[in-house]
Order: structure tokens, then sequence, then C-alpha cells
DNA sequence: CGCGTGATTGAAACCCTTCAAGTTTAGTGG
DNA sequence: CCACTAAACTTGAAGGGTTTCAATCACGCG
């Protein structure tokens, strides 16, 4: 669990004295690829700190399609942040595309944390807002930007994604089918354009 | 400003000794129908609750285009949260679709609501996990649903802001032209589609 | 009354999807 | 380690949904 040691020291800034009470509370556990963390309509009791690996949460819509809202992989947590806080069953699901190792971050360590720790409070409420932030630029995405625009802005923000995530949930994390990615890459390979 | 003051003693629980101290800090601003509270480039140094009208925020692409991220009626909040919090330039802008009242909230209302009552904190926390709930919720309709789809599900969620806001905001709301809309509206009018 | 803004309608164009087939890649068991 | 199979990716043709552009209609406001 180094990564999730550095990740509390550094990004949330606890103290030694403050981090070995905290270290104690957490759960590791090595999930296969394809295991399924938080099933629909589960209530989701931990986030998912991924220490190796890559996981993904997604929808599953009426007609059986899925929509990946997050990818995570090294140093990220894939939750439902709103099933978690508002113990309310999650409409996501959230499964493993690698085998994975993940930290598992109960209600309770989030909640002790902030007790001990001024600076854990504080990085929670910037990992909120960086969480809004970021939604907010999807869904002006998704709004205004054709498949290519909305691709082309994938890759630059997450080149390392781009290699390890299969095309298919690429297009769905983009809303578009795969047939459809696979043109649009055709098309900016004529372009010459290239990732990187 | 009496919805102000009702949302702050009940939603967000203040005491009223705290009261006291926190509505002398509040600003009330008067906007005429059209005018602009935040423009894309500025800092976002205020929220608007909304005491009486009607808000958007909005962002223009490169085409001109406008798209829609939030309407906010009474008793609603509108702002460029991360553009607030982080203290970095908004692309997003934010006018009057009419005549309305504002409540201008400074972050130092927030700081001072924040250290002098906990039932400020819980409802801030509540309020920014509401944000991405709704978000989320949001992205997984624009990457799975129809434009008609997109539309039912406005007018049930939002049937107050049917009435009111122009039927382009709401197709720039929805991520499609105006007459698109127009012609999603005949089809579920053919259909016997009431709302209500 | 006339002007401007918003809503509607039509026709053509465009983007993306669907369905179907073929190709490539990757994983598994002999 | 190769052979086989399933999954992923590509490609084509047809169709659907949405956009674009242009014209018309409806309405409120000066």
């Amino acid at each position: 669990m180094q990564n999730f040691i550095k990740y509390l020291k550094t990004k949330a800034n606890i103290a030694e004295s403050e981090f070995q009470l905290l270290i104690k509370k957490v759960e590791i556990r090595n999930i296969e690829k394809g295991q399924v963390l938080l099933g629909p309509g589960e209530i989701c009791k931990h986030s998912f700190f991924v220490e190796k690996g890559l996981l993904r949460s997604y929808t599953i819509d009426n007609s059986g399609k899925e929509h990946i809202l997050q990818f995570g992989s090294e140093n990220w947590i894939v939750s439902d942040r709103s099933s978690t806080f508002f113990n309310e069953p999650s409409d996501l699901s959230i499964d493993a595309i690698e085998d994975t190792q993940v930290v598992l971050i109960s209600s309770e360590f989030i909640n002790e944390a902030s007790e001990i720790s001024s600076s854990f409070r504080n990085y929670n409420q910037i990992a909120l807002q960086n969480h809004i932030r970021h939604q907010q630029k999807r869904i002006n995405l998704l709004l205004s930007a054709t498949a290519e625009t909305r691709y082309m802005n994938f890759i630059t923000l997450y080149p390392d994604l781009t290699l390890r995530v299969p095309q298919w949930m690429i297009a769905s994390y983009l809303g578009i089918t795969p047939e459809s990615l696979s043109r649009v890459r055709k098309e900016l390979a004529l372009k010459n354009f290239k990732p990187n």
C-alpha cells in the first residue's frame, strides 16, 4: 500500500502521529480483472483507492447498454459518492478492467480522519470541489462538442488510459458507439493527428 | 430577503444568535432581465442566492453558441463553485432571465458561517454532495438518452422552469437546437403526452 | 402599427447509429 | 508453443436523429 500511504501523507497532509491511527482502519483487497466491486442497487459502503490496476464505474440503461462515468487507475479513488454519503442504493456499478489492488476506505475512516485532522478535512473539501469542477467540464463537453473533439480531449487528458482501456470502453465514456470511435480514429490518422 | 432568511434558518439550521452576526454580511442586489452578473474570464467572487426571479449560468463556445449549465429560480443558488473555491477565472457567464433580486454570498460569508456554526458546515457538505449527485445524473442522461427523453426528464424535474424559461434556452440546456426541441414537442403532443 | 424576438415548419445535409460482415488480437487449452 | 476460439476492432451500407438554413408565423412591446 505504498501509494495509499504516500497519498495520505502528501495530498491529505496527514501527520505521522495521526497517520498510525488511521492506517489501521483500512483494508486491502486484490481484485481480478472483471470482478464486480459494486452492483446496481447496492449501497456503496466503500471508496476504492486504486493501489495498482484499473477500475471503472458505469451505469446500465434499460436497453442493457453500459455508460461509463469514470475510470480510475493508480492513485485515483473510485466510488459512488452520493450512495455513500446519503446511504442510498447506487444506480451504478464498479468493476475491474485489470487485475487490481484496492484500498477500501469506509465512511468511518473518512469521519475519523475528518475528526482528528484538519488537513484531512481540508483535503476532502478540495476533493469534492475538484470533482464538481471535473463533472462541470464534462457536461460542457457533452453539450457542445462533437465525437472527435471529445475523443481528442480524452487522449490529451488521459494519455495513459488511452493505452490501457479497451477502445469500446472509451467509446462508452464518450457517449458514442465503438464503431463511431473507430471511424473517428481513422479520420484523425488521415489528418495526421498524433497523440502525445 | 424573506426567502434567504428562511433558507438559512431551516436548511442550514442556523441558530438565532449566530444568525444575527451572519445576516449583516450579505448584500442584496436588484438585477434587471438580461443583466450580466458574471462574465467569462472573471473570478466568481459571489454565489447568488435567488430571492425572487430567475438566473442562468452558461458557457459560450468557439462558434459563439451558448450552452446552459444551470437555471436558478427562487431559493436556488447560482455560482461557479470552482472559480470561487480555487480563485481562478471562470469560463462561464451568469445573467438574469427575469428581473431578479439576489442575495450576494461572499467566500468570507461561507468561511465565517463555517467557523461559527457546525450545522452550517454540515449543510455546506450536503450541498456539495447534492451538487455532485445532480451533475452525475445529468452526465448519465447526456450519455444515454435521446433528446425526447432528456426533455421529458426536464419537464418532470422542473415543471415551473418549463413555463418560465424560453424554449430556446431549454434546448440549450438539453444540448439540442431550438428547432429540434420544437419538433420533439410536436411529437410528444401527437403522442398525447401532457406535462403534469 | 411595426419591429424584433421566439417558435414553428420544411428540405437538405450531416453526424452518428445500426446491422452485418470481415479482420485482427488476445487468451486458453491441448 | 501452436491451434483454436472469443473478444475487440475495422469497414461498409443503410437508416435515424439532429442540425442547418431559410422562410413563415405568433406575439409582445415601444
